[in-house]
DNA sequence: TATGAATGAGGGTTCATTCAT
DNA sequence: AATGAATGAACCCTCATTCAT
């Protein structure tokens, strides 16, 4: 029964990396021990290193973790409708996210992640990646923008979206750093600079 | 002899302080032990406790660093001339360092200090301050373009200086992760949206 | 199964207290390192520590169990029986020991303890304890003693609990330091000075 | 000139040892660092060196102060006068220092010399030759007494030495644990034995 | 498959001692 | 003779990983 195995594999795996997203969003990246895991799941030592073979095995899940949830929101924002009104709609679903905790959390756990991919090769690719594909949907978007001429001719698409990518990868940090931080005004100013993008 | 111990002192301090930075930017912050450092300072363990309590005292004085050399850039930019081109000049300085090595190791630093400070209240208290800071300085600036017409009333300042900061912060982050990117382009960019502030 | 582990974490704490007994009888109480324990205990440095916190928790619990032998020795001695034989069958009892070598090797880390309590207060708390319950059950055996005109009523029950504690401290210290001391002599005396304590 | 230069020698060895024992009071025999007598002495390592060869060294040279302090109190006692209060005479001597805090101080220390004693062989000697001339003064003054009549036939003159001798050092061991202990009463009883000696 | 006691290399730190000045 | 910065072996302890049950 291969398939029942797989599903219970699954789980387990969800499991644990489930417990270290808590572990690591309460105490940071490498202060995180196996321990701390193992405390978190209420799984034994031995039953963690059946279903990863490391730490960083489970570091890395946790990356890929990351990564997914990152794509689906570009797909919700991108996959259907016309693409006139694709970046506000992007905007709004990204930074509408952050009023849920478990978001915030999450995104606070992609800084590590940033300043983990930059010694890390196995954490780096993923990273990357998952930026890279952000990056080329919305280049897509505003290569569209730009011949319908809601986007200057002067400007390259790329380097457009790498802004716009900075604008949101920005304000992760600012926000994991004080969350206090004022999401309608700031939403306010990314959207203004859209619509005056010609 | 009090003058020549504490120049002696710094030096050494300094001398330490470079020899982490190396290390951190070669192996990552957590991934650098003291033994490390001891290798790449060419000092003794206890020569280097002589001069630091301990490794987190390190750590602090390369997030101060860090935080010195921000605030250096935003006095070189503000300091001194008018304050109608002060953002210009600002992201012609604050883009303009990256051509240089050291610059961006350091930056890379930077990325992972932020990482660091989400569980770290010592580093965190350090890098909110030196963003706290530079997002003061350019909210003023804002503020000023606002009163000259510059800037749409419709914004708050403080959110414009919070996206211009991400539009740097962002950068840093895609430049750390990838080197191949284009500087210029992306300096267009920005420039255009102050231009079309209003 | 919590009997099981419980038996077997009293088991493996007692092969390191152990262990530590033998260490310090050799090496002395502060020269004795944790590699020293585990060199003797045959165990891990993470075995140990799963056990006792701390090289600290360890040497309270030598001090522990040296308060453990010293109470039952009085107990044996004061338990049952007559009072008026209590003082000699303590006697007996206590110098009679000094014929073990394992008693002899105890008592002198009990020496080392002496030194050790006075500069460390939960060592001092256990030494003191130990000394103030013998001194307590002497008192009041030779309370009783001066009720039935066995002790001179001029002298302090109290006071002369103390120096019969000191004749067995002492003789402690000599035997520790020269173990060619006579004891059967030393005990004559000591019997001779209670025969004639009226 | 040699003389000049030994007394200034001898000089600065007494300012070593006399920040030594008051480290060592302080914070006992082990936790006394290099460090600590360098503070106390206000000397530099390098000087202190050029005095003691080694930290060994200056330990022994405090339990050989120890040691000459016991003599003078022994020849004191002893020294001049007919011998049949000499039992007496040294009684009163040796607890009237007690009065005196200085003397408590380095008793104390002298109690975590016996411990020291047992596992370094230069200090065990010095402790050992002290205890041995106490004993050997006490054996010569009660095989007069017995002469005399004045202490029982029966016993010998050397195990009642080491039981007077225990009292002495239970009774410096039962002091620096518990400095409220009441001296007159433990004299009274010591003064009590002595008298029924026969 | 699950357990958790055991492992031991490696972590950060201290401190007796030296030696260039 | 005096200095005090430098040394580095050795300290106590942690934690990712293993393996007998």
């Amino acid at each position: 029964m291969p398939k029942v195995n797989k599903e219970h594999q699954e789980l387990r795996r969800s499991q644990i990396i489930g417990a270290t997203v808590k572990c690591i969003a309460r105490k940071g990246f490498h202060q995180t021990s196996m321990q701390d895991i193992v405390a978190e799941s209420r799984l034994s030592p031995g039953s963690i290193y059946t279903y990863f073979k490391s730490k960083e095995e489970i570091i890395k899940a946790v990356a890929d973790r990351r990564l997914g949830n990152e794509k689906k929101i570009i797909a919700d924002a991108f996959g259907s409708g016309d693409t006139s009104m694709a970046l506000n709609r992007l905007v709004d679903t990204f930074f509408g996210q952050f009023t849920d905790e478990d978001v915030r959390t999450e995104r606070s756990i992609g800084v590590q992640l940033w300043g983990e991919a930059l010694c890390n090769p196995k954490v780096r690719e993923i990273v990357q990646k998952g930026i890279e594909e952000s990056r080329k949907s919305l280049t897509e978007i505003l290569a569209a923008y730009q011949r319908r001429g809601k986007l200057s001719g002067d400007l390259s698409p790329d380097a457009v979206a790498r802004v716009m990518l900075a604008q949101f990868q920005g304000f992760v940090l600012q926000i994991a750093l004080d969350d206090r931080l004022d999401i309608d005004e700031y939403v306010k100013v990314v959207k203004h600079l859209i619509s005056t993008g010609s």
